[in-house]
DNA sequence: AAAGTAAGTCAGCCTCGTTGACATTCCAAG
DNA sequence: CTTGGAATGTCAACGAGGCTGACTTACTTT
């Protein structure tokens, strides 16, 4: 598994030599991980007829509980209609609680009630257990280089977000 | 960002050690990534009223030209039903080219026209570009681990798709 | 030739994206 | 105050792309 070759460039600096083959390559790998980085929830899921949206969700109410519609919007990077379906599902399965804001009325600030809680941890042990087990089968060295790589990744929008969640963690 | 800590485990052997916190961690930085790593493609098929659907089809047609509906299939991992929408998107778009078999006609080859290898072109160097500036940003060594943890988090049998496109490179 | 299998198509359903229209609530300017 | 605009969230309806079921066509086996 090649990861290309440090070589000088003109200017001095060291650069990164990659072809297109080995980009390809890490496309690829790119899009059948995600497929299993999925699999597991969604099968949970798929018992209880909800979605990978219902547990996107889940996940970051279980993350910030309290957060309103609005915040949870700018996470998620989608439009509060499709969001609002969604959160209308969990709340009529009895999974999310939406309370009317104290200082402002027009909030709805969101919580996982005890049946939520129990779904978010069924969902995230199953996630958690694959991307152990993906983490002991690489190493170390590699899980660092994993992060290091997906952060170069994001956009720089949704990296601003993903810091903000993990820095306050 | 730390990677976890190596400890020794009861019967001797080096252990990963790590924290549901860090794990969540990396579920998030997937997610977060995996959006940054479509979201250029997605802009350019938009504009031509395509999906990411039709990127995955046009990506393995070039991949591996006069492959057949049913090799595509298993590929992608969807039904040959929905696969089949997209297909005859992509012919009546000129994009791509289905010829009867010649040794057995219930099959299908399928080519990337002209205009399919042009459009492929497009899509695929907006993500080599995002992924060639991840790649520098991150680093060799990072590239491997990330390699590294993409692969084992794949499940068995995607892996096993993966290793045989990897393979006949 | 008949039965079975494989490849692809058509029809119709569901999830989860989208945009548009709207109700409610808050706040700032008059 | 009050009134006009901005912010927040909800309801309706559309579209892409998953899915299952039923079917046609073409090849294989007996």
């Amino acid at each position: 598994m090649s990861s290309g070759r440090a070589v000088q460039s003109p200017g001095g600096g060291e650069l990164l030599f990659l072809t297109d083959e080995q980009l390809r390559q890490g496309i690829e790998a790119m899009y059948f991980a995600y497929r299993g980085f999925t699999a597991d929830p969604d099968r949970i899921l798929a018992e209880i007829d909800l979605g990978r949206a219902h547990h996107r969700a889940i996940h970051f109410i279980n993350r910030a509980p309290g957060t309103t519609v609005n915040n949870l919007l700018s996470i998620l990077g989608v439009t509060k209609q499709s969001l609002n379906r969604v959160l209308r599902a969990l709340v009529e399965q009895g999974l999310v609680e939406s309370r009317v804001g104290a200082t402002d009325r027009r909030e709805r600030h969101l919580y996982l009630t005890e049946a939520g809680q129990e779904l978010e941890a069924r969902l995230s042990e199953a996630q958690r257990a694959r991307m152990r087990s993906a983490y002991r089968d690489a190493g170390p060295d590699a899980v660092a280089g994993f992060r290091r790589v997906l952060e170069a990744m994001m956009s720089a929008d949704t990296h601003r977000v993903y810091s903000t969640l993990k820095d306050r963690a």
